[in-house]
DNA sequence: TGCCAGGGATTAG
DNA sequence: CTAATCCATGGC
């Protein structure tokens, strides 16, 4: 009786066509270097967007968002500069830690070559601040895995079209991660779905479960 | 005024 | 494994 819910390919093919139909489009995550994106992904944790640019923001205007530079700041520096992002002395410390990281590793060549994506994932969650959201996150944006991203916004898309949804987000990547697999997306593919299934999940934005065709 | 925002760490069961 | 709590600020 009840049918298949929508595939993850299908539901991009409706995100797309709806924000087109708004003339909204353009890159989900525009960063001038791989550290600044890192660096608003930390920042975005349980956070709103427009208050981590602000963050980045006082971070650029003080070179935080050299990775060196930052190492080299006293924390009320740093505190100081991410404070509208809220959570400052915990950011403050993951900012520092992702930092060490990607001086010491990260941004190394062929640090991430020789390991898949199961390996990558473990390697970054060891990471204090990168959790497992923020870890997929980088691993798509930054080293160019084919992750989805089960954040809150996209377990209440998944779930507003029929799938049976877990809680959290490991449970969900669990129990759902076949239909990534199922979907086949490339890399570019799956980072503007992200974009889209965030901007689309918005307050103030209509739902994707009735999407924009004739006689549905 | 209350509530949540593009989570994560820690602790308790 | 899940659930509760803390982190702390800005915006509606």
């Amino acid at each position: 009786m009840l049918e298949t819910p929508p595939g993850l390919r299908v539901l991009h093919e409706r995100l797309r066509a709806r924000v087109a139909s708004l003339g909204v489009g353009g890159v989900w995550w525009p960063a001038d270097t791989d550290f600044e994106m890192i660096a608003g992904a930390i920042l975005t944790q349980n956070t709103a967007w427009r208050n981590v640019e602000k963050a980045l923001a006082r971070m650029r205007s003080r070179s935080l968002l050299e990775p060196g530079a930052l190492l080299a700041t006293a924390d009320a520096v740093l505190i100081d500069a991410i404070r509208p992002a809220g959570f400052h002395t915990a950011k403050s410390r993951y900012l520092r830690a992702a930092a060490r990281w990607w001086v010491e590793e990260g941004s190394c060549p062929g640090y991430a070559q020789k390991l898949d994506d199961a390996q990558l994932r473990t390697r970054l969650l060891r990471i204090p601040g990168f959790g497992p959201e923020t870890a997929d996150v980088i691993m798509l944006y930054i080293f160019d895995r084919p992750m989805f991203i089960w954040d809150a916004y996209a377990r209440r898309l998944l779930a507003s079209v029929g799938y049976d949804v877990p809680g959290s987000y490991e449970a969900a990547r669990r129990a759902l991660s076949y239909l990534v697999d199922e979907a086949g997306l490339t890399v570019a593919e799956l980072a503007e779905l992200h974009g889209l299934i965030v901007d689309s999940g918005k307050a103030g934005s209509r739902p994707v479960t009735v999407p924009p065709r004739p006689h549905s």
